[in-house]
DNA sequence: TAGTTAGTTAACAATTTGATAATGTAAACC
DNA sequence: GGTTTACATTATCAAATTGTTAACTAACTA
């Protein structure tokens, strides 16, 4: 995510806004507070925040209640929603899991674990991160969930081991891959091939490519550079 | 998805694993049980669970080292890790989470909100998106709801298999799904059939649309281009 | 119960890919 | 200047992968 991540904490005491303000703050995030439901749902419109602490027992609207709408209206798919309470009764726990909520948590809170919770929240909402593995340089695009590299906004369709290679190569440019450690990534340690074996299939990288992003260090082996 | 959801319950309490079992069963779940970390290792590697519950006080291995190693290898980047300990202080707390868990909760445990919390984590890995029923591209619009395709406004309709195998592929246009994606998202972990089958029902979706939406990434799967 | 449909498998054809050998080339070394 | 060394190139062939067709089975339908 380019743009900070925004979270907007809804609570009654002013105390509790204030010290998990500055935690959050500290971190990066970009933080809007709210001091009862209503408040908070006029904020969650205007703010669009990524992830949304409320306070159940709260002014005007409950924590439940701002929930249950916020779960109801589509925008609010994927915002996090996080629920704290002082109270600690198992039947609340689970009404505010069974609203939607995506944590619950009774107070007293430590701004600490309250930040790590969310963080941890946060890191499971990205599951495209491990997945979209792109590497760009310059006009050169190596997009290993598809398949496919694009040069100068034209599609080169490579051969499976032919995008392995050039895949490892620039997933560190500039640093020398020896013909050893060519072979067992790409080849993998039990496959016995030559040497001359991954020239060859430098050579058609480069013929299918057009330009010379693989350059020979003589005696060495090759590296990514372009 | 299609198989039981299953989860991996990791406990050195014999008490423990026999509560949390029977209310996971009741809902469903299919459970696995270790009763130290070794063993949590060895039945993750054998079980493919989506969840995974460790104690982190376990003997031979601590919920936190089978957490970390679980955490570095790829085939459970998506499996949910819950942390239970008796301990309840914030350093524990924190380190659970930062080393990879998606919940971290203390004993004395309610199986109630337990499994309140494991449901609330696995509604957050549905796709909410993606949880659109039409998926349109050009003039081509596949519709979940009707199990039907519109190709230029003509119905083509497609057996179910070769619907649901369309319909993963186009849900991410240009993303290459490898063979064993497909086979455990449209046929299920269970079954085992042969890998011309894929290629049969992919002969089958181009020959009835008439268009070649599918394409073929050698050795390595399928992607939807259109 | 015969007919239909979906799903799977098997067999073979078509295609692509990968590895090797043979040869060419350029720099390094003596 | 000849020789050696290392890498590049080309051509070829075997192996792997996929496409296609046909046939079989199970479930459903009339």
């Amino acid at each position: 995510m380019e743009a900070p991540i925004k979270i907007l904490i809804a609570d009654d005491e002013p105390d509790i806004i204030e010290i998990i303000s500055f935690h959050l703050n500290k971190l990066g995030y970009e933080v809007a507070t709210a001091k009862d439901g209503s408040e908070a749902i006029e904020k969650a419109n205007s703010f669009a925040p990524d992830c949304i602490i409320l306070d159940v027992m709260m002014p005007k609207r409950t924590g439940f209640e701002v929930c249950e709408y916020l779960r109801s209206q589509k925008q609010f798919d994927k915002t996090l929603i996080v629920l704290l309470t002082a109270l600690n009764d198992e039947a609340s726990h689970i009404k505010g899991l069974e609203l939607g909520g995506d944590d619950f948590i009774s107070k007293p809170i430590s701004p600490k674990v309250l930040v790590s919770r969310i963080t941890a929240l946060f890191r499971r909402l990205q599951p495209t991160e491990s997945d979209k593995k792109i590497i760009t340089a310059g006009d050169l695009m190596i997009d290993i969930s598809q398949y496919k590299t694009v040069l100068k906004g034209v599609t080169h369709v490579l051969a499976k081991k032919e995008f392995e290679l050039l895949y490892l190569l620039a997933a560190q440019p500039g640093r020398v891959f020896l013909r050893g450690e060519i072979l067992s990534q790409v080849w993998g340690n039990d496959v016995i091939v030559g040497d001359r074996t991954i020239d060859v299939h430098v050579r058609k990288i480069r013929a299918k490519l057009g330009i010379d992003c693989i350059t020979t260090v003589k005696g060495v082996g090759y590296k990514f550079d372009y």
